[in-house]
DNA sequence: AAAAATTATAAGGTACACCTTATAAAAATT
DNA sequence: AATTTTTATAAGGTGTACCTTATAATTTTT
């Protein structure tokens, strides 16, 4: 009694995190990655691997990593729009906080057809960006953004989204009001932190968050 | 990486079902009508009840059917509200066509935390039935709450409900991003306001609105 | 009471996506 | 070139909820 339909929840997943994760399009990932972003153990990741790259949805260059095939990086591309939009659906019109959103939305994106995402699209005005800023596709990006690790002190610059997202993070950039738009200035950077001036505050910054925030050097 | 939180969906279909399907809550459901509902094998059924009844779900009664035990009622009147929610939803906001909305609201009965549906009746202005006019379950509320004016300075507490309700303060509490279920922390009581941070903001509520909004202390 | 029809239960099987342990192969480092 | 580390693969196991076939127990009908 599966839902008929098409491809497997997990298959989405997969092809969804591959894509968030990725360096590039034709740069692979590594199964270790992938191993500690989901925390399954290697040899599970291999084994689902070997699946999707038999199915076609990726390339699987052994020791190397994994790329998205076309048709896999479509699924991707549509999960993650029906993501967006759930979450912009939850925040916006719910009020559901943020960090919640994501996880929930996680849920949601398998459940309804993109028949009825597209009508939630109509309802929400077509976004073209999630809540945390990033762009909903099909839409592409005006900006060129950099990981915060690697903008050198003294720039400064525009949170552009936080990615790839996790319900942690997500809490501490609300915490530290480095919701994306805001400005901000590398004042320095530390063994293990780096250290912005928002507005007229600093903010200390563990390297592993700073990972995942996105600026865009102004 | 099972979501965790609770019941599995298949208990929660279950116990639905037999709510559905049953002639009155003493009467027994035989296991060859739920076994034509889902299209089921009986000895899946039958295997399935077993567990059900073994878990305090439902009271099993062989070679007559099942009841539901308390328990099992509330699971299944809880999924109920969920599922005629979320339809209300698709068919209201979407135009979702009826018998479609039925089939997808099957889906996302279990996506969403029961917090994020209660936020939603609240969206569509607490429906008491679904588009066919069956009536939706009331929500047990499990909370106790308080009358904001009573909360005490320094408190932390979620949002529960506007009660009574009335057009004006529906519009300020919206204004001020007071809606059911968000998170709130009382920073001041003054003479004729009190003032309360909601996520960054400060805002200051007089005491004829701060009557109406209840607060369940965290 | 006997036969027929239901309902229960035992036994064994499937798919899925995880798990661990152990070994083999390749890549990176010394 | 040898060693260490990383990555791959083999083998066997888990739980959930479904499946079929076959037999046993009970209820209903004749």
């Amino acid at each position: 009694m599966e839902s008929s339909g098409g491809i497997r929840e997990r298959v989405e997943d997969y092809l969804a995190a591959i894509y968030r994760l990725r360096g590039g399009p034709e740069l692979p990932l590594s199964l270790t990655a992938l191993g500690e972003y989901f925390g399954f153990s290697p040899v599970s990741i291999h084994e689902m691997i070997l699946k999707l790259s038999q199915q076609g949805w990726i390339h699987y260059y052994p020791y190397r990593g994994v790329t998205l095939s076309a048709q896999g990086e479509a699924v991707a591309l549509a999960l993650l729009r029906r993501h967006r939009l759930w979450e912009r659906f939850l925040t916006d019109m719910l009020d559901v906080p943020w960090a919640e959103a994501h996880e929930i939305a996680g849920a949601l994106e398998h459940a309804a057809p993109e028949s009825v995402t597209e009508r939630l699209s109509t309802l929400l005005g077509d976004p073209v960006s999630c809540p945390h800023g990033v762009p909903i596709p099909p839409s592409k990006r005006t900006y060129i953004d950099t990981c915060l690790r690697q903008v050198p002190v003294g720039a400064r610059g525009r949170v552009t989204r936080i990615a790839p997202e996790s319900g942690d993070v997500l809490r501490d950039v609300q915490a530290w009001g480095l919701l994306p738009g805001c400005q901000i200035t590398v004042i320095e950077q530390q063994a293990a932190e780096i250290v912005v001036q928002v507005e007229e505050r600093l903010v200390s910054i563990p390297l592993e968050s700073a990972n995942v925030i996105w600026i865009e050097v102004l």
